[in-house]
DNA sequence: GTTATATATCTTGACGTCAAGACATTTTAT
DNA sequence: ATAAAATGTCTTGACGTCAAGATATATAAC
């Protein structure tokens, strides 16, 4: 009887018309997430960053030499919009982590490029950063964690299957 | 291969020393949530609400007759500061859909009371709403759902047991 | 009873996001 | 060649949230 399953005991008793099983696992989603959020920027705030920042500095360290993307590459991996994407690279650039690069093969566009300071921030903030996420998945037994990996995979393509 | 697999794969270029299970796991979380998110946020909408509001309304409607929460009772019950209850408890008593009456038993305090045509808006709302989330959660088997949302359960417990 | 502490709510200023649209450049169609 | 449509990025204004602290009332300690 967690803190989900209350409030369903609640709409059951005001409407028991409805069926609120599908409200109970989106809620449990919802807060999940929400502890996950909370307790991982604090290992981006301890490098200086925040989830937006991370999230831009790691896009390039993982795209591997020379570290360049144009911000509509970004955008392709973010669920995020453009005057969003904006304003986190603003950001990042300021903190002097990245440069914006003119983009010789077309006008429109620019390219960001990881700067050896962005480098380095963004390295050391990943090894923390993974042992952040196994410390806040290790409730799970192995089996557990593979079961619910595989059941969000399925989930999720259920939204992003093109 | 979805997307946050390709995200692993390049972490596991990249960063060979890091084990990015548990990103995985986390990332199919956020990337998730922002569906669902999105996804009801329209139904909200269609109401002339939002998620914020509909929380309000929808905790008072759920308490049961009177249908009055103090904000300390409805700050219980979501994960946000106080500082943005006032700020949901302004909004949907701009729009008449609840009043701030004087707490009699303690001068601190104040109640929330669902006025008729709060009522109205929050039972028509949570009934389009529990169809948006079945429709959500319709890409699971019955079978799915059910391990699923027991795992959640469980997961969820390892952030909240107290 | 008076003082100190705790509680309940609200205020302020900053931040990240979004939707809508502006602007320049590139591509396509004629 | 020229016009029309598409593309890539940025700007603007609004919104919801947060952290920190202000204010008023209630409770506890002495």
């Amino acid at each position: 009887m967690d803190h989900v399953d209350e409030i369903l005991a609640q709409w059951n008793r005001e409407r028991p018309d409805l069926d609120v099983a599908p409200m109970g696992l989106v809620g449990r989603f919802k807060r999940i997430s929400r502890h996950l959020a909370r307790e991982m920027d604090k290992t981006f705030a301890a490098h200086g960053l925040n989830g937006a920042s991370f999230d831009v500095l790691a896009t390039l360290r993982r795209s591997g030499a020379p570290y360049r993307l144009s911000p509509g590459d970004l955008l392709a991996t973010m669920t995020v919009t453009s005057g969003t994407m904006t304003n986190r690279i603003d950001q990042v650039e300021k903190a002097g982590l990245v440069e914006r690069l003119h983009n010789p093969g077309d006008g429109r566009s620019v390219l960001m490029s990881l700067s050896d300071k962005g480098f380095a921030i963004v390295d050391a903030a990943v090894t923390a950063h993974v042992a952040t996420q196994a410390r806040l998945t290790s409730g799970l037994s192995a089996r557990e964690f593979e079961t619910l990996n595989g059941l969000l995979a399925k989930f999720l393509s259920s939204f992003e299957e093109s």
